[in-house]
DNA sequence: TGGGTAGCTTACCTGAAAGTGGGTACCCTC
DNA sequence: GAGGGTACCCACTTTCAGGTAAGCTACCCA
């Protein structure tokens, strides 16, 4: 599949307009820590502890936060459990997992670039 | 191509531990602009001005220090000619293509769902 | 009685990101 | 000689993402 920018201005008018929905997505998903949720989601369902435990260096407020903003855009779904001591489950949604097929392949190249993109050191 | 996060977690090492290059470069082309100017890009060569325009709402400053970083993570060449009055052209290198290769599917789909994803709205 | 566990929420505070407004240099046109 | 265009840079200010730390619920264990 080629994707050109034209494309992407014809199909969703203008990406470069100030606060549409394309922008906040995108702020919302690319986000420091919306993308290493979504990635740790993608092997499949987590625990709290667990999402702080894979998610290196997030504090709760924020894992809490992103979690709900996630779970907002209906890319995230929450199943808690009445038990005790309380269980909460995380799952990417339909929705979630499509936009991780596109996200997957970029996370990958980045990562098998990163060493040679940023500059030694930093 | 499948990607899972195996994979990731095989080719880069941790993706999710604080400070290494994946999540540095992650930080950069995912960030506000970067992505933006990036998109922008995308389309051929563009000066200064005309980013400007393309990418709604950044300020000078804005423009100036996300090109400066895409600069110096290769993923962006400027080109100065001295003439009178001074023309500088940004335009992506190879490894900038590569990435946006990547990077357009993704956005595309973000494009066409952003809006059943976003709350009414917000 | 007290500690432990899981999954949060709230309040507070800081530091980095981003916005604002100015300045520079050079030449051209009016 | 006033004003405008291009491509910036710098200092100042504001905003907000994010960190810290405490508290809370509700049960179990000892």
């Amino acid at each position: 599949m080629v994707v050109s920018l034209a494309e992407i201005r014809r199909t969703s008018g203008e990406v470069f307009v100030e606060g549409c929905p394309t922008r906040v997505v995108l702020d919302h998903i690319m986000s420091k820590w919306g993308v290493l949720v979504l990635l740790a989601l993608t092997d499949g369902t987590l625990r709290w502890g667990e999402l702080r435990r894979e998610v290196q260096g997030i504090s709760e407020k924020m894992l809490a936060s992103t979690l709900r903003t996630l779970e907002a855009d209906g890319l995230v779904v929450r199943t808690s459990y009445p038990e005790v001591p309380p269980r909460v489950e995380y799952a990417l949604t339909d929705l979630g997992r499509e936009l991780m097929e596109r996200m997957l392949p970029l996370v990958e190249w980045v990562a098998v670039h990163a060493e040679e993109i940023v500059p030694a050191g930093a």
